[in-house]
DNA sequence: GGATGCATTGTTAGCGATAACAAGCTCCGC
DNA sequence: GCGGAGCTTGTTATCGCTAACAATGCATCC
């Protein structure tokens, strides 16, 4: 008996158990082909024998790549960027990577690069970065363009390999909602302006009124708190010709709401409120929203097979995918008052 | 010229520029401290100039560890989960570690272990584990003791550096607000039972009441979405006697305003209602929240500084650390209706 | 002035894996 | 029966770093 603390067993350890070289032990832990059935019969037995875990750390300082893929984000308990973060991390584990996350504070610059310079450092196999504003691009322009990347909701003339959610049709389709049920135009309150996602809603929004002939009110500017949403409902509140108000996002709406309740506007038979991002309590607002719903596992799954594709060399670093968002329909919307 | 792919500098180069052995460069790095300060500088110089930045897979092959802490948490979009991943990953930052995220789709015994055992592929220095139900604590129980480990929101029986939010303490106050409200009892709306931190809040309503000698209603079982909350509102706001609700979080006391709202029972007029966490949108429900923060970055500092201590074996790896909530006072609490 | 000690630096050996090459074996065709 | 092809396996070098030890120089002490 050997009372020493037990080292986890190496790749030689499993070799002399099974009778064979540790190369043979590599290749079959790799699937090398040319190794004989009863010999990978024979490793794998040892294998599991010792409990045997191959050491990541050596693996890649012999390839120069880790299993691991890295994440930049804003550091935000925003609904969007969150989810997307989770169902990343879920995809990314199903395909044996492990997720390393180095979120930032600001999307400036600096900040991005450090975080992808500490991920650098880790040798990471690959880079996604949540880029949603353009000096978040910025950043990314003076990349090494040896490291595959993916980045989401970024710029898609600065980016190569890009996933990204349509956020104008989702935008269109709140706004073709709105005047569908009888509303003569509709009213937006935005996101902050150099945000890619709010900039796409309000062009969505406003197409969609060019299309119908229908006037363009002045965009309400707003970023994405509740207390933005609030603002912006306390004015909205008092404007007896506003019947129809879309919002950048769900927290928005539950702020607009609440200024409108207070304000003795009833939704939706006084004015018709819509959102986007569909969170899981829009749906017990008051009332409950009606809202754009994204779809984040499918641009995370898409994220990673870009980015694995990269990694295994199996296609071209550049190809960009668009998810489309759907509308979900809920008593927030309904005809404009009748005119007195 | 040569132009192959620059393989980026090893510690090599920079020792034969600066004139040193690459043994000096190491010591440089780790700040050992018999190295000359000239010499030092002499190296720092050509660490500069070259760009270096040293290969962690290499460090974490010789040393066994590396500069990466795992995080252990539930794949949701919860507000409690999410924030605290957020908040650890910034305290982490600041303190020079990446941190490898291994989510799980349940909390089951199994699910866990595999992402624990993800994490100690790559080697991490520590590990922290957000367990907020038993069966979590049940896949540690087998865990090797040699990895730094933290649990945070674990039961502290069984866990051995630990973080908790008292959050007994938090329901005290809020029942005990309620009831000096003048409200003859409260009323609860549960999270899932083997959550830590629901049996915690129902704990501390329960001695609340019992220690003013106000009669204990049943518990309305819940789990945390606002639909249970909808759900245990529609039962609630028939049964006239009921004019104080506390919530076991935010989310559900959005579903139990509603289901008020639809019945007619004005908040806080007919019923006061309390919540738990503080969810930035909480202050624009209808109307403004009572409720319960949690100090989430607190609880990651605290959490961090606990598992640097382990792996610098500074400190004893027993140690554990309740962070207290506060109180925010909105409008969705007042006196109870006028005896009719 | 030689022994002692400390500060500073260099040398060597490994960590645990993969890559490149070499070697043995079997099978085949002529 | 022999050479070459192809499969299977082993040997050796190497990735970039830290640990352990060795070696050097200089000040200090008796």
């Amino acid at each position: 008996m050997d009372l020493r603390a037990v080292r986890s067993p190496a790749m030689t350890d499993v070799a002399k158990l099974a009778g064979v070289s540790h190369q043979t032990v590599s290749r079959v832990l790799n699937d090398h082909p040319n190794v004989r059935e009863q010999t990978r019969l024979r490793v794998r037995a040892a294998i599991a024998e010792l409990g045997y875990r191959p050491n990541s750390a050596a693996r890649a300082l012999v390839t120069g790549r880790s299993q691991l893929i890295g994440i930049v984000a804003q550091n935000s308990t925003l609904y969007g960027p969150a989810s997307l973060l989770a169902a990343f991390e879920q995809a990314a584990a199903e395909a044996g990577f492990a997720v390393s996350v180095g979120s930032v504070g600001r999307m400036d610059r600096e900040s991005i690069a450090g975080a992808v310079e500490r991920h650098l450092d880790q040798r990471v196999a690959g880079l996604v970065v949540i880029a949603p504003v353009a000096s978040a691009d910025d950043a990314l322009d003076d990349m090494p363009d040896d490291v595959p990347l993916v980045t989401i909701d970024g710029d898609p003339a600065r980016s190569r390999a890009l996933v990204t959610v349509d956020q104008a049709a989702g935008a269109r389709q709140a706004t073709e909602l709105l005047l569908a049920a009888g509303h003569r135009t509709v009213w937006h309150v935005s996101g902050p302006p150099d945000w890619y996602d709010a900039a796409g809603r309000a062009d969505g929004w406003r197409s969609a009124l060019e299309a119908a002939g229908a006037e363009v009110p002045p965009v309400v500017a707003g970023e994405w708190s509740a207390a933005s949403g609030y603002a912006a409902g306390r004015m909205l509140a008092r404007m007896p010709e506003v019947t129809a108000v879309f919002t950048a996002n769900d927290h928005q709406a539950l702020g607009l709401l609440r200024a409108l309740s207070e304000h003795g506007r009833r939704v939706p038979d006084d004015v018709s409120v819509i959102g986007f991002d569909d969170v899981p309590e829009a749906e017990f607002f008051i009332p409950p929203l009606t809202t754009v719903r994204q779809a984040f596992d499918a641009v995370a799954q898409a994220g990673l097979e870009l980015l694995l594709a990269q990694i295994s060399d199996e296609a071209p670093p550049a190809e960009q995918i668009v998810i489309a968002p759907t509308l979900v329909a809920r008593s927030s919307v309904g005809p404009p008052p009748h005119r007195v």
